[in-house]
DNA sequence: ACTGGCACTCGCTACAGTCGAGTGCCAGAG
DNA sequence: CTCTGGCACTCGACTGTAGCGAGTGCCAGT
């Protein structure tokens, strides 16, 4: 059980080069490459006890040992020096945020930007509605029977929605409406609307019964149930990077995760105070990432949290560079938020 | 030269078989499994002059015979048989799209509908702006000196944007511009706007002017310049499907060739008054996507074309089905478009 | 013009043999 | 008690050979 300084060096130095070869790593070239200040003989001897507490495998009898999904782990815990970020990355991410004019705009630049310095699959989460308060609500008519309502967030996001009215609304009521709702609901948390819909309605003068009542059913749909969030996506094509040699052979039961938006927020979404989070293989809760590590973390502006990025890559990843990037690329996005 | 009867059957049956089990097909099978009422010593002649032709070749010395670029080409264009669609396929269709009630939505369930139907890559250009006309334009203050533009077009598509003021404006100012700039953009094509947005400088009054212009030139961005056009993409996980024989073993161009939306509008919304368009392998003039077929066409309400969507898959591909499936797709999205 | 027959090509698979990286173990030195 | 050098062993990777068989091209015959 006892793992003494030079055994964590060891498997520091397995995961090290094998991240850097993508070769199973042996005895000899280790002391090579690593000033152990030992010999062969006793690295295998460490490698052996590695081996034995389940840290590093062999793939084949004779070949060199590879890291476990445990062997990462204990890496990135207790082992991974921190690398930080070269002045020119710095730099990069600043210029390369710096342009955004727009939230969308900030979304899709951001996970290009990381899709580009991990060069690994990037996923951002749009500020999440559920975290956002109502900036304010816009009705504009579309026809006599139609209104489209334009829901604008604190966080920047912008939502709209086609509402069929039950009858014509003349274009005093729709005035009313809107002042009605903005009244009601600006400053709210999204998440806490659903009572204040209710009261809405129930408040509403006797002409405007109808049309509140139509609207609202939508106003809850917008705000709350509906697809409420998205995500943006980038770097798939890093996936084939590796010659296929991580993934164990197969990209699809990665893409067929990546096109679900549900399991992308679950690996994305779930923002814990803990602000960086490490998923090694098995450790992901989905089935077809058991052979991908994540590593995720909360962005918002200030200490706040209004939705998680992260990227995906083989559970062969430099980590201390990755994880250095996101939080980076995190911190830099919430700078941006805080702004506005 | 001359392609007797028999020989284009011939090249029909070795399609066919290829692309059902994607291996190269021989004299012998191609016989057995295809009623020609000829002897394979007679197919092998007519295999030998459609290779010289170009239309077939061999992997290899000893195999059988595989289509060329050429080959699926001259099979699109003369041989295939239209293969329509089965009842159960055109009811998916409806019922997929029939719940939709958002724009948004009608491109995300298309694009899915597409690629489940077709198991290959889909992908569908939103409405395009260029061919949009301007419904309404609505400006709702953030701040005193911030202003969120938001643009609802006709085809139902909605854009905003953040206006950065140069001075504090009132909030009667601001009820003046929106009703200047509906007033000369309402109806109007996106495309025809940058003339009267000029004209909406000069037109408005004076202590108007510096909001004006700077509301302008955001405008323009908005309704010309920026990304007017987006994108929807689905069943990336397709293409790892056929084991890694199609494109031949690399994924990572197709990838590649996917994210980069320039790239697609070039392949999707280049719409023609030709319905529907098909492009080959090397027909493609995208280098990254010279293994793989496209499948594309335009679609709009009525008659009209206000985008184009399709699929793409491996050059190895059932034309007939996809060509039936895509153009089936579309003109369901254009009747639900022209309903609204 | 089509067919049957025949010789030929060549990729695929199986098998045997060699090579070498890497291991585990052990006895001896520090 | 820890480390080291040495040694026997394992086993995957690679090479070369041989046989098989699908498929071809060609040719003579109907």
């Amino acid at each position: 059980m006892g793992l003494d300084d030079r055994k964590l060096a060891v498997l520091r130095a397995i995961v090290e080069d094998y991240v850097a070869t993508q070769e199973p790593v042996g005895s000899k070239s280790l002391v090579e490459r690593h000033q152990l200040g030992v010999s062969p003989a006793t690295v295998r001897n460490d490698m052996a006890v590695l081996e034995e507490e389940g840290y590093i495998r062999q793939p084949h009898t004779s070949a060199g040992r590879v890291p476990t999904d445990r062997g990462y782990r204990l890496f990135v815990d207790r082992l991974s020096r921190v690398k930080p970020l070269s002045p020119a990355e710095r730099r990069a991410i600043e210029r390369f945020l710096a342009g955004a004019v727009d939230l969308d705009d900030v979304v899709h630049r951001t996970v290009r930007l990381l899709a580009q310095l991990t060069r690994q699959v990037a996923v951002v989460q749009y500020p999440s509605l559920a975290r956002s308060r109502v900036r304010h609500l816009e009705l504009v008519p579309i026809s006599t029977t139609r209104l489209m309502l334009v829901m604008i967030a604190d966080t920047g996001r912008v939502e709209q929605r086609l509402v069929e009215m039950p009858a014509p609304i003349p274009a005093d009521d729709v005035l009313d409406l809107r002042r009605l709702v903005n009244e009601k609901l600006v400053g709210v948390f999204l998440s806490e609307t659903p009572p204040l819909v209710q009261a809405l309605i129930e408040d509403s003068p006797p002409h405007l019964r109808p049309a509140m009542t139509t609207l609202s059913t939508v106003l809850l749909e917008t705000l709350v149930e509906r697809h409420e969030e998205r995500l943006a996506l980038a770097g798939t094509a890093n996936l084939a990077r590796g010659g296929l040699l991580d993934f164990q052979g197969s990209l699809r039961p990665i893409l067929e995760a990546l096109e679900e938006q549900v399991v992308l927020l679950k690996l994305i979404g779930e923002v814990e105070p803990s602000t960086l989070r490490v998923r090694i293989g098995d450790e992901n809760e989905i089935d077809n990432l058991r052979a991908a590590s994540v590593v995720s973390t909360g962005y918002g502006p200030g200490t706040t949290i209004v939705g998680g990025m992260g990227v995906l890559g083989p559970t062969r990843m430099d980590y201390p560079g990755t994880i250095a990037t996101v939080r980076a690329v995190a911190r830099y996005v919430g700078e941006l938020l805080a702004q506005n």
